[in-house]
RNA sequence: AGGGGUGUGGCCAAGCGGUAAGGCACAAGACUUUGACUCUUGCAUUCGUAGGUUCAAAUCCUGCCACCCCUGCCA
């Protein structure tokens, strides 16, 4: 087995493997608990796992934890295999910690006989008050030695469904004075009565994670169990699991820290709420960081890569990274694929008083960013279009080089115009604009040489798609916003943007032949994707993110 | 004497005894029929802190400080 140029501390631990003949071949396993929607974070394992086998050319098996059925639904097992298939990765074969049961059992049985495992009547609370504090030692159990007979009997009792669901359960026998309180006699499987999705009532006893994880890893065949920060200190139970479990292969769990994203709410737990409590609309709402929410918003899953990558993989365990560092990934792979569009988001009426007659039909072909593009688009001038709102000001300040009167402007793709007066109403908004245009500028012509400062979109209303778009805010208030103040909900210390609600606004884009596989840049606006709810006579568009913009209104 | 981790610029992050990579963000400038993109430049005399070893330390040693995780029959 050939190593690999290591690209951060796990490869070189697998490195260290590989060479010193630990193992001879790289396998991974994918290992999510079936209780949630899969969110970034979620992502850098799965690059990571998946990613890890594929380098060292291994395989990586999808494998659901669903060791408790309690929290676990077949919602969830359907939508998690739906989101690693659209990041692009690949799992060898699929398989349920619930499989591996009857081998789990056989090996807590061996265990039993080889003295090392015993039931325990405790109650919940004893076994609490006995596994001692952080500071102090646990004290062992009055069951803790129980013939080998005995603990038979009632094991076989507990899988016969004879007890009462947390009347007794099975611990390994370890350490009580540990100083490592995982490994003060853990238990390792527990009575249950439940409905479990796949396998019904078919057992009575679920064995712990601590207990099934590193026996399903070692029965599968993987050699590197990478995992979260959290376990770090399970390694000993785990490495203790696989050294009595009297398995040949002898997995080695790796753990890595988890990804901090600034401005976001993650974790199962917080976007369950977030979603049940109907803050948002579902776990694919756009403004989640679900990777449903991110595919909804039309994020490319090889932006989340490279962002994920580009992260790297330290130890640092307070790591947070910035959100503009998402948001710059989203971006780069978005500027080359994303097909320029001409829309108007906050439309305002603008009248060439000097333009005569019919539409002008205008054919531009200066989209060169994108590949193999060699349609015309079509554009109408005429005498009523519309701009963006944005793009005005009635009085100009310093650096502003849009529209103001007395100002020149190129309409992009068309000409050059002066704006000469506007009307507003009674509240002081902008109701119509003025200008005249130069009719010597027609982009590609020669006139059109002539330079001016600012270049604006337009749209010409009669011949433009009505769409509605879905405009949204950040979920997390910011840290100096004055919704700060008035917050009301709030999700384990992150503060809720009581703004924070999708906005549907009608707006107006230029005629395409729009397909719901693209993405598209809104000049000036931002990248924009359609969303699945989009209907033949209703155009909705999901905003991805908004294009950089380095002008600055001054603050007063 | 609890255990396990981690500390490099605003944010990530290389570095593994030879005199602080890179990216994001930010700032300035060039280019531009998207104030986008692209380009150019600037941005840590210092690596949590205090000592020590050395010709030489972010890198080795010692003490201290800070933060994260662990007291589910959750994963």
């Amino acid at each position: 087995m050939k190593t690999v140029e290591p690209i951060n501390f796990i490869e070189e631990k697998i490195n260290e493997d590989l060479k010193n003949g630990r193992f001879n071949c790289v396998q991974t396993r994918h290992p999510p608990e079936p209780s949630g929607y899969l969110h970034i974070g979620h992502v850098r394992n799965i690059i990571l796992n998946y990613g890890t086998a594929e380098r060292y050319g291994g395989v990586c098996n999808l494998r659901y934890d669903d060791t408790n059925p309690l929290k676990e639904s077949t919602e969830f097992v359907n939508s998690i295999q739906n989101d690693v298939m659209w990041l692009g990765y690949h799992w060898h074969e699929i398989h349920y910690a619930t499989e591996y049961f009857q081998q789990n059992y056989e090996i807590a049985v061996k265990l039993i006989k080889e003295g090392k495992a015993y039931v325990c009547d405790l109650s919940p609370e004893e076994l609490s008050k006995y596994r001692g504090t952080l500071t102090e030692p646990g004290k062992e159990s009055p069951y803790r030695n129980r013939s080998v007979e005995e603990n038979l009997e009632l094991f076989e009792g507990m899988k016969q469904g004879k007890y009462p669901a947390g009347s007794r359960c099975l611990r390994a026998k370890i350490d009580m004075a540990s100083p490592n309180i995982n490994m003060r006699d853990p238990v390792i499987y527990r009575i249950q009565y439940a409905e479990h999705h796949r396998i019904g009532r078919s057992w009575n006893i679920y064995p712990s994670y601590d207990f099934s994880h590193p026996l399903d890893d070692c029965l599968e065949g993987v050699t590197h169990s990478i995992c979260g920060p959290e376990f770090e200190d399970h390694r000993p139970l785990y490495d203790w699991v696989v050294e009595n479990s009297g398995l040949k292969n002898k997995s080695r769990q790796i753990e890595y820290t988890n990804l901090y994203l600034s401005g976001t709410i993650l974790g199962k737990r917080n976007i369950k709420k977030l979603v049940n409590d109907g803050i948002v609309s579902g776990f694919d709402d756009p403004r989640l960081y679900t990777v449903a929410g991110l595919r909804r918003r039309g994020v490319l899953p090889e932006s989340l890569k490279n962002f994920v990558y580009a992260t790297g993989l330290s130890k640092v365990n307070t790591a947070v990274v910035d959100r503009a560092f998402l948001d710059y990934y989203i971006r780069e792979t978005l500027n080359q694929k994303a097909r320029r569009v001409m829309a108007v988001l906050d439309p305002v009426k603008l009248v060439i008083t000097n333009y005569e007659g019919e539409d002008e039909e205008i054919f531009t072909e200066d989209f060169p960013q994108i590949e193999g593009n060699t349609e015309k688009h079509a554009h109408y001038f005429g005498r009523e279009i519309v701009v963006e709102r944005s793009d005005f000001l009635k009085e100009p300040i310093p650096k502003f080089f849009r529209l103001f009167v007395g100002n020149e402007v190129r309409l992009k793709g068309a000409y050059i115009i002066k704006c000469t007066g506007f009307d507003e109403d009674e509240n002081g908004k902008v109701t119509t604009i003025y200008a005249t245009y130069d009719k010597d500028t027609k982009s590609g012509t020669e006139g059109a040489n002539r330079k001016v400062k600012g270049t604006i979109h337009w749209v010409n209303p009669k011949h433009a798609y009505k769409v509605t778009c879905r405009l949204f805010e950040n979920l997390v208030a910011e840290e100096d916003s004055e919704s700060v103040e008035k917050n009301e909900a709030e999700t384990d210390g992150v503060r809720i943007n009581p703004n924070s609600k999708t906005e549907l606004t009608e707006c107006y884009v230029e005629k395409l032949n729009y397909n719901m596989d693209e993405r598209y840049q809104f000049v000036r606006n931002g990248y924009f994707t359609l969303d699945p709810d989009t209907t033949a006579d209703n155009l909705v568009f999901n905003r991805t993110i908004t294009l950089k913009d380095s002008f600055k209104m001054p603050t007063l």
